[in-house]
DNA sequence: TCCTATATGGAGATATCCTCCACTTCGCAA
DNA sequence: TTGCGAAGTGGAGGATATCTCCATATAGGA
């Protein structure tokens, strides 16, 4: 990619990651186009769809995200791991108001974090499972199913972490072999 | 009303579950005020928002489940009885493509189907939870949340009936008292 | 039959999405 | 350096959708 090019995709992901906090996600793009100071034209080249312009704007989120859950991997059980890394996909989830309804989509755009991301889950979710202590017929895409259902009924209401992790707590006994 | 409004309200109806069925429920509500041969405003006028709309073109719909989930009551524990709502919920949900993120705001519309459904759920619910095998702590909104959830996931393919019946499963067992 | 509250339709104002293309800029090769 | 082709740009405007305004029509009671 030329350097001009590049600049202006730092910028309009600059933009977004501002737009979509104050208004959630789904703002008009031409707002964050403007914001951006590049013209929609240039925006909608680099990202096609809507999910496109979200998963890279929260790919860098995600990354951390997923590297932090990565790294505090022995000090946690199987399911305790889980079930963090439940709980904070759906914190993260509700940063962008209306981002839930396209966790599943966003997540399989493939950035580098939301691959990281889906990685880290599905990691997480097969080491239960060897352990034994999570059901075999669970798979990645249940856990993002959960996560959404949780992030619908909490997104509205201003950020209830207690409740989160309530809900959180509820539906990984869910998913418990017993 | 008058006659011929009332004969028009009903020629709407008729005209939406037929175009709702056929393109999904974010269709152009021009094409449905054209199939009912009448003009848009007439549409808007009797049905404000494209929610209650589907609420009302749903009613009919809803009025049945609700019906059926009330007759079978004695037939089944509490527990299988939630479970089977929650899982025809989402099946009905499923049947206009696109009505998934609309099934809250549906479900509150009023239209009397819909005001029967949500009883009958509330209703299933509290029974579960008197029984003492659902926790206290899951409201009825958590269960428009999941089965929106399981509708967003199940709704795109066809022929999921196994997948949303797995989810559904894992969900309500995250929500029965061990 | 008349009269008026009620109802109608479709043109068009408004909003959003997305593309087209004339023009600009980058950066390599000579 | 400079020239030049490929890469990139912006914003006007087409396409699509939503929703309203208001001149006109009509049901149905008096």
């Amino acid at each position: 990619m030329r350097a001009d090019a590049q600049r202006n995709r730092e910028r309009i992901l600059a933009a977004a990651e501002e737009v979509f906090l104050e208004r959630g996600a789904n703002v008009v793009l031409d707002e964050v186009a403007k914001r951006a100071g590049v013209g929609v034209a240039t925006l909608y080249r680099r990202f096609p769809t809507r999910e496109d312009l979200l998963a890279a704007a929260y790919s860098a989120r995600f990354e951390t995200f997923a590297e932090t859950s990565r790294r505090r991997d022995a000090e946690l059980d199987p399911v305790s791991a889980l079930r963090l890394y439940l709980e904070e996909l759906v914190q993260h989830t509700n940063v962008y108001r209306g981002l839930a309804a396209s966790l599943g989509t966003v997540l399989q755009v493939g950035t580098p974090g939301c691959a990281a991301t889906s990685k880290e889950g599905l990691r997480l979710l097969e080491r239960a499972q060897r352990a034994g202590v999570v059901r075999l017929d669970v798979t990645f895409d249940d856990l993002v199913c959960v996560a959404t259902a949780i992030s619908l009924a909490t997104g509205q209401h201003t950020s209830s972490k207690v409740r989160i992790s309530h809900l959180v707590d509820m539906f990984t006994e869910g998913m418990v072999v017993r």
